[in-house]
DNA sequence: GTCTATATTTGGATAGAC
DNA sequence: GTCTATCCAAATATAGAC
């Protein structure tokens, strides 16, 4: 009879995703996601026959389907605002309230294969257009939302940079606190 | 009589920067410098006997240096207005116009040497430090000079992310033009 | 499906001639 | 100071037993 994974699917892809968005995907190595899964390298190239850039690619697909669950409530809630923060919040978590890194930061950097780098962008793209849907829906005008969206991204991203070279988190959490009054305009809030 | 180099310690240190903040640490290898610099792997070595943790500090002490220029402006300039703007402009063109990506943030994921990751945290307090000090000259109270600094680091990492992930530069285009207005208080621009 | 053991390639680093 | 040639360790990937 097969053999059940020691470790599902999920719980594999999290793990996964964990250190690539840490390390990068050459600072990675599959010793790294070995230690970080607790199965050996060959069972590694069991599920994933594909090598490195398949388990990069599974890292991203788990990261969109976080993403995506975040991303809900900002979409879903009848109560615009009430989802903006309620997302903002979990962009907040997910992120470690600021000691964490972004995959699309991490991952994205020149050697990186372009299968991978395309498929950040897609995840960009999506966050992006999630955020200017609901900002749309908050009350801006089409222009202030897609720019509205742009600067959370930005901030978000840039906080999240400041907090790995120089350890203060404060920033981000700060950001993430700020992000509803960014996207909901002031008339609304 | 001693031979002298093909090409010139500031020249070496601009081509190793170059890769490094395009690709990272650990991206990094010596045949990537090799071919950026025209020299032989060997040749790197002694140029830098403690090998590629020694070219990476280089590299970041070359972009220290073209940032202490960069941020002159904003230092000495009598007209602190003129001399941020002057300055945000410096940015822009040493980031390519927001096509480059910043060594403060692919030098500092995981996996990079400690030493690096220091000085990569001083560069930052530096460059923060400057725009806090040019920011309470143009006017700012100190704990606004302190947000406006952060708040212009945030905003130019974040653009570089969102540049190098999208290919949308523009984003970061308009940070930069936005700078002085970020760290003159109002009514002093 | 996971493991131990191994093959193969890459990459950091060195030796020594010129 | 730069080069060719080489060493050696690390990393990706594979083979085959259980």
């Amino acid at each position: 009879m097969p053999r059940p994974p020691s470790v599902d699917e999920d719980q594999l892809g999290d793990l996964i995703a964990a250190v690539f968005r840490a390390k990068g995907y050459e600072g990675t190595g599959i010793g790294d996601l070995a230690t970080a899964s607790g199965l050996q390298r060959a069972s590694l190239y069991h599920r994933f026959p594909d090598g490195k850039e398949q388990m990069a690619q599974v890292a991203l697909t788990h990261v969109g389907r976080r993403f995506a669950a975040i991303l809900a409530p900002m979409r879903d809630d009848p109560d615009v605002a009430r989802g903006i923060a309620e997302t903002a919040r979990g962009l907040g978590e997910f992120y470690g309230f600021g000691a964490l890194s972004c995959v699309l930061d991490t991952m994205t950097l020149a050697g990186a294969p372009a299968p991978l780098r395309d498929r950040a962008r897609s995840l960009a793209t999506a966050w992006l257009d999630a955020m200017t849907d609901a900002a749309r829906r908050a009350g801006h005008r089409p222009e202030a939302a897609v720019r509205a969206a742009r600067d959370a991204f930005v901030r978000v991203e840039g906080a999240l940079v400041l907090g790995r070279v120089t350890g203060d988190t404060g920033v981000f959490a700060e950001t993430v606190a700020l992000l509803p009054s960014l996207l909901v305009p002031e008339d609304r809030a």
